[in-house]
DNA sequence: TCCGGTGTCGATACACCGTATCGACCGATA
DNA sequence: TATCGGTCGATACGGTGTATCGACACCGGA
């Protein structure tokens, strides 16, 4: 189509212009190769990044293009969801529930530190995704028969209360961790805004557990807290 | 030439920050008065209804007006999220510390139920406004002396294992009943959307035991379910 | 009282967003 | 070859958050 061709052609000569990248098939083109190109952009540079203007510019098409495969942005932010779903390994078939459900839960957390976005995304909408509902088949799998779970609402409730703590437990672990980094390298910045301002609140009085709390050594890290929490949780399902 | 207000705003969280003077302008705007008007219009409308414009029109002002009050939108909504955790009564002191965790838990769910948007925010960035720090502390000081919580770390991890339950229970039951209504009066126009797919799915033989629970039995109600998670995840902090 | 300098406020402007519209183009048919 | 029909994507629209900077209100000094 003619595309700026003359103008260009007012400067440039035609023998060494670039020719369009072979304009009859632009690029074929798919939903996968469009989630792709979204989450390149994501991993890169968060999901703020992520618009279906650049998108479609990274594939070298023009924003309508993207409609001819999507009917709306969330359907983009819902196929990213889900693929990032499918890149958790199922857990190994032999070994018990908990080590099952462990596996699924470390995994789901593994992607989330991969995909930071991923966090963003999680909760909000309920996950249709043939690969969120893949993760979810394999949470009940595990749950299903295991003694204690004889009943379908109990496998579904122990199912609930697992993938509520997996949710919030990543959710915060980003969450804290993104602002740590932005204000990132020098962490003075932080301190600087944050240390004066909770001291100060700390000073009044009015948070003497909180207190306690900060004042406390070194925690541990968020890898250990999360298998901890992760494991009173297993352990709260089974306590009749 | 004075201290360039985004600079100031970098250093200083907005909590501590001090308003402008009120002046006898037009109308006298206050920080206040600013968040009030967005929750309004968040509770309304849903939080993409916020917008500095909106919130800047509903008070008769400019939107560059609000920029003395706030160095960011994202200020905003943290000002606004600290709203509702003002909103959630401390527990009786006289109870056990189940009961007051129970009912932190329930309070938070209940002020998610009357401002939607919250749950879009829960998790999202760390709760550090006044509000959400009472919130943290009333949970620590519920645990601080209980029974098998005697040093700080398990205090410290129960806190977290617990608040991470209640936010992503909050935000999936919220995720989950928002489409539920979006479908909503017609419920017709959902099955037909979305059923055939999942039968599809469920067809596929891949997802037998997510079909055995579709297909099982009326599920309890959103609260009941929350209520039993929480149960459990207590049990599973105090199973040493 | 008037005037000049100063500092603040908010209208305007910018870059970008998601997506509805509809004209231009292309292939097939008469 | 001329016409028609359908599809695709460029253009346009109404919004967004916020940087900029001119206009203005105020205050101190002459």
């Amino acid at each position: 189509m003619a595309v700026r061709r003359d103008t260009d052609g007012e400067f440039t000569p035609v023998w060494e212009r670039p020719e369009p990248p072979s304009r009859p098939a632009p690029s074929p083109l798919s939903r996968d190769r469009i989630v792709e190109a979204a989450i390149r952009l994501a991993d890169a540079d968060g999901l703020d990044a992520v618009s279906l203007r650049k998108v479609a510019a990274a594939l070298d098409a023009g924003p309508m293009r993207l409609y001819g495969y999507l009917s709306t942005k969330t359907e983009l932010l819902d196929l990213m969801a889900d693929a990032v779903y499918g890149e958790i390994a199922p857990p190994a078939p032999d070994g018990d529930w908990r080590a099952a459900l462990r596996s699924l839960a470390h995994g789901l957390r593994e992607a989330a530190l991969r995909h930071e976005w991923f966090a963003d995304l999680l909760g909000g909408r309920p996950p249709l995704g043939p690969c969120a509902l893949a993760y979810l088949e394999a949470t009940l799998a595990a749950l299903d028969g295991a003694p204690g779970f004889d009943d379908v609402d109990a496998v579904t409730q122990a199912a609930h209360t697992v993938n509520a703590y997996v949710i919030g437990a990543v959710r915060s672990e980003i969450a804290e961790s993104r602002t740590e980094r932005a204000t990132g390298l020098d962490e003075r910045r932080w301190q600087a805004a944050n240390g004066p301002y909770l001291d100060r609140l700390l000073a009044t009085g009015r948070y003497p557990a909180l207190a306690k709390m900060v004042g406390g050594g070194p925690h541990p890290d968020a890898e250990t807290a999360f298998a901890t929490g992760l494991d009173q949780v297993l352990a709260g399902i089974t306590a009749r």
